[in-house]
Formats: structure tokens, sequence, C-alpha cells
DNA sequence: CTGTTAGCGCCTTCAT
DNA sequence: ATGAAGGCGCTAACAG
């Protein structure tokens, strides 16, 4: 039973051509409705599948597209996926997934092996904004190969990009923990070199100035996505005179690492600190002292990169698109920030 | 820049023939050291890649492994595809993405196209065990293409599986309960047609029965995996005389919703009534009260998934190898069954 | 409406 | 060590 049945096979049966029997599994409109029943009945009967390897050889189209993320296991990683293979599912795509583990080593080998196999577009959040893969990305625009940025962009010509606001995410967040009266705020960021770290730290500066409030450069550093980092800036923010009364973490791991750091310390929250959170990763609902945060709807995310890969893949036009979709950050505040 | 270079462009510009160039790019020993550079590095120069397309065309072998699961926004099924995607990405496989979304119609017609893409495996994780899709997977056994199940299984010949003992997850977990005191437990599981759940509640029943604890039937119940369900079954178990003191659950996500149920009507946890939940998820162990879980080893899952896959693919004897893998589940105790 | 031909890009016999 | 030829499975252009 390995054997596949190919169009050859049933078209022997048939006693016609491959072409014929072509035509009649592809609705080609010059055949005959016997010949095309006929055809039909007997490719089901033969258990014929039709190869969509040789389909895609032919046509230069393999109907897959690559995502290439940080890494899968992320909840914001895996919804951000669920849009795109729900979007692109119904257009007949598969997506393959690449991870790179913030390696820049495995993104050019991802992107590389991706191009090999025909891919037809490839969307992607980049690791970081060094130069190395520079030459691979414009390899990919070169190619006509439409490339999609989510969220992690970098400035390339010809390339899409979906975003959420992240100005305005760090912005709102940072009037919400001013509203509820903090007056020395704290913030952690991420890499700098990432655009979506560098526009939400710059959201945050926004908001201090516009309410009058000082930036307190010590108040401002880089720290890892995790529990742990999140504690130990508590601990230094806690050393410092005045310490601040408030945290506006671009990661919402940090920002549940501050607040067990800052309770087990016996600072009330948010009676004496409040916290923000960014990312909206399901925990932060969960806890019985719910932490705030800026959602950044990867599902929607996605979807919207699937959307902007289907326009720009039907674009016959010889027209380059560049796309740049910049989706609203929606606040959720809980308990973590709300004084009575 | 669209124009690709072929094979027959570096044969034509070296006044050699294309199979010299395949032989050189393929490390055939049969070849001059001399041509071989030669080749090499005007490949190299015209910007050559291999299209993998046409490769697997030729040889049958697309390097391609379809993955199903009900959806991949979900920590366990996401860590599993990273667990399956880091063991087959150094053995020059891509992983392709489908959701089932639990529809029995979607995960047909994803094993189908799967085939039609010509996947050498197919991975996956069913959505329920109702015989609708038997023929298309006995199809896929037929076509001797190499099918693994993870976690959620059915009994079929010729497939071969990774699981966790979810008997012993079960047992365990209720074991526990009841060195903490727990008289009467209570159990919330799911789709008893899928063995996962069946054999976590057998494990739960020898647990009790070890015990020499009665079973209350009335303290049983099916129910979804999600914060609701759980906060629904600990309305009914309440009303019920006597109540149970402690709740295995099948789902972290019902364990999370009875915890908050059961705090809202000032039930004390653990000291008044224990809670265990099946999973593992992030958000148990993050919370203040941290809710005692079985872990499903989720990373290791997928793999040992990927491994027995590469066994069946490398298995050269005609003679089918059914594996059945079973991982130890591990308890990891916090404090929503801890009494001091 | 159907058959003939050719080629997508690659690799592997078979010959030389 | 290299060339010639054929085919993986499919479809599109060209005939008729």
């Amino acid at each position: 039973m390995d054997q596949k049945t190919t169009i050859y096979d049933i078209a022997k049966r048939l006693d016609i051509t491959a072409a014929t029997v072509s035509r009649a599994l592809n609705n080609n409109p010059k055949i005959s409705e016997a010949t095309r029943k006929l055809v039909l009945e007997t490719a089901d009967k033969m258990n014929y599948k039709q190869n969509r390897l040789a389909q895609s050889l032919r046509s230069g189209k393999s109907n897959n597209v690559g995502v290439i993320v940080p890494r899968i296991d992320s909840n914001f990683f895996a919804s951000v996926i669920r849009g795109i293979e729900e979007e692109l599912h119904p257009e007949g795509y598969h997506v393959i997934i690449c991870q790179t583990h913030e390696d820049e080593k495995r993104e050019i080998e991802n992107i590389t092996t991706l191009l090999n196999a025909q891919v037809d577009g490839i969307l992607m959040s980049i690791s970081n904004v060094s130069k190395e893969n520079d030459h691979v990305i414009k390899n990919v625009v070169d190619k006509n190969v439409p490339l999609i940025f989510f969220d992690r962009k970098k400035k390339m010509e010809g390339v899409s990009s979906v975003t959420i606001n992240d100005f305005e995410g760090g912005y709102l967040a940072t009037k919400n923990l001013i509203e509820q009266g903090c007056k020395r705020i704290a913030h952690l960021t991420g890499d700098q070199s990432l655009e979506i770290f560098e526009h939400r730290n710059n959201g945050f500066k926004k908001a201090l100035a516009d309410s009058g409030l000082e930036l307190n450069e010590n108040y401002v550093f880089q720290t890892k996505s995790n529990v742990d980092a999140g504690r130990q800036a508590v601990e230094k923010l806690l050393s410092m005179n005045p310490p601040p009364d408030g945290i506006f973490s671009s990661s919402d791991f940090a920002a549940l690492g501050a607040i067990q750091e800052l309770r087990e310390r016996g600072v009330k929250i948010p009676e004496e600190f409040c916290v923000f959170g960014f990312g909206n990763e399901p925990f932060t609902r969960f806890m019985e002292l719910s932490i705030s945060s800026v959602d950044q709807s990867p599902l929607e995310m996605g979807k919207m990169a699937a959307k902007v890969f289907l326009e720009q893949i039907n674009n016959t036009d010889n027209i380059k698109i560049e796309k740049k979709v910049v989706l609203t950050p929606e606040l959720h505040i809980r308990k973590s920030s709300t004084r009575k």
C-alpha cells in the first residue's frame, strides 16, 4: 500500500491522457462533464491524492509560510502563531515553525533553510537588531519573498510590519500609575536596541514629563524578562534614597518578581507601591493580587500579519508594498495598581 | 533578482554538466577535488540555493513533519512543540503546525492535507476518540508514514505513542491529599473517552481504595478545563452534605477556579480544604497560594515523540515498529495541599 | 474537448 | 572522473 497512485495511473486505467486527468481534477472548464465525473470517480476509487510537492515545483508556489520566533513556548508567541495559522489555513497555506532562541546564527540559518524550502513568505519577530542578519534579510526582499515583521521589528526597506503602539502602551501604563498617586516611578526595560523596549521607555518618559514629574535615571534599568530579574531590581530600588513608589515593567514576569520581592519585604501593594506590567500574560489576571498589564492582542497581531502577507502575495503589480500596521494597546487595570 | 540560479546555470558557466555540479554539491566521492572546489566557489559566487522542493520530489522525502494539536496557545502544547522542533531541527526537518480546535473535521482535513504535502511523519494529540477519523488514520499507517500520538492517544494498530503515566499521576496526587488528612476527596475529570482522563480517574480511585477511603460517586464529575468550570464545580460540591474537603482536578484551570470560589466562600486553603491540579501550568507556581500540580514534562514529551519518529523513519527493516513510551509524572507539591 | 510536448530543479543509473 | 538520459508528479502552451 506504500505505492502512491498518480494521475498517470488514472489515465492508464481510463485510457486517456494525464493532461486530461489533471484538467478534470483542477476544474478546468475545457473538459466534458462526462470525463470529469469519470475521472473524479476513479480517482476516488484508486485513493488518489494530489502530490503537492510536484504541484509546487511546477508552480513555484509551495503554499508554505515560515514563521520565525525566539521561542514558541511563550504565551505571546504561541498566540501570534495561532492567529497566523487561523488566518492562513483557509487560504491553503501551511505554517512552518522555527525557533531562534535569541541566537542570531539560528536566525540566519532558519531564514536560509526556509528560502531553500521555497516558502511563499516569512513572518518573523527578530531576536536582536545587530547587523549580522541584514544581508540575509536583504536576500529575502531581493527574492521578492514577502517578509513581515511582527512585534520585534527592525527598520528595513521593503519590509512590512505589524506592531502595537508600544509608546502609547508605555505612556498609558505610566499615566495610570501617576493617577494612582505614584510620585517616584521606576521603569524596568529590555534590550534598548529593540524598538519595542525603546518605545515603551519613551512612552514612560513622556508620561512623566507631561505630568511634571522628574525622571530619575537611577530608577530606570534594563532587566531580563523573568521573575528573578524583577526581584533583583526591587532589591536595588529599595536600597535607594528615596526609593520609588511604583514600577512600570516592560515584562510581566519581571513585574511578578518585583511584586513577590516587595511583599516579602513587607511593602503593601497597591497602598504603598503600585506595579504595572506589559504583555498581559495569563497569570497576571489569575493572581489573587491581579497584576495590571498592557495587552498586546497577540491573536490580532498574528491575524493581521497573515493578512498583510496575503495582500503582498496577491499583489500582482510590480510595485513593492511596505505596510506598517500599528495596533492599539489595551490597558488591563487590575489590583496591583488600583487604590480605592 | 527574482530569478533563481540552478545547477544548470552553474554548469553552463563552468562548461560542465549539471550532473557533475550535483555531484560536487552533494559530496559525491566520484569527483575530482579540483572540480568540486570550482563548483562550490562558483555556486557561492552565483548565490546558488538548493531547491528543496525539487530535491524532495525526486527523493520522495520532504523533510517536513506535521504536528497536529487542538490548539497551539496552551502552555502544554506549545512546550511539546518546542521539544519536537528542537529535536528535529538538527536533523534537518521542518515542523508544520496544524490546529484542530477539537474539531474532528479539521483533524481529518489536516491529516489529509499533510499527506498531500508529502510530510515524512505526523505527530499528533488527538481531539477525541470517535470513530470518524479511524479511516484517515489507517490511511496514514497504510502509507507507511510514521505516526506518533503524544499525550492524547487512541488505541490503534501500528501507531506509536508517547504519554505520561496518567494513572500514576492521579494516584500520587490523590495520595498526597490523603496524607494531608483529606477524608472526602472530590475529582474533577474530563472527557472520559480520552484515555488521559480515564487513567487519572482510575489512579484517583485506586488511591482512595488503597487508603480505605470510600468513593463517593457524587464527588466525581466531568468539567471543562477552564476557570469557570472549576468555580461551578465548587458551587455544587459545597451544597452537598457532607461537602468534600479536598479536590483532585485533572485540569489546573479548573483547580484555579475551584480555589477562587472556595476562598470567596470563606473556605480556608489548605487548612480546611486542599486542592491538587494537573498540568503544572506556569501560573500554578506563580500564585501567592501556589497550586500543587502534576507535571507532564511536555518538553521531554515532545523530544521523545520526535525521537520515536526518527527511529521509525530510519528503520530500514520492513518490520513495523509500534513503540509505547510512558514518561513518569512528577509531583509539584505546593501550598494548596500543604498543611504544616 | 483532448492529446502531445515540454519543463519545473534535482539526482542517479548507465555508459564512457 | 564526467556526460547523457530519464524520471520524480504535475500542469500549461500549443495543436488539432
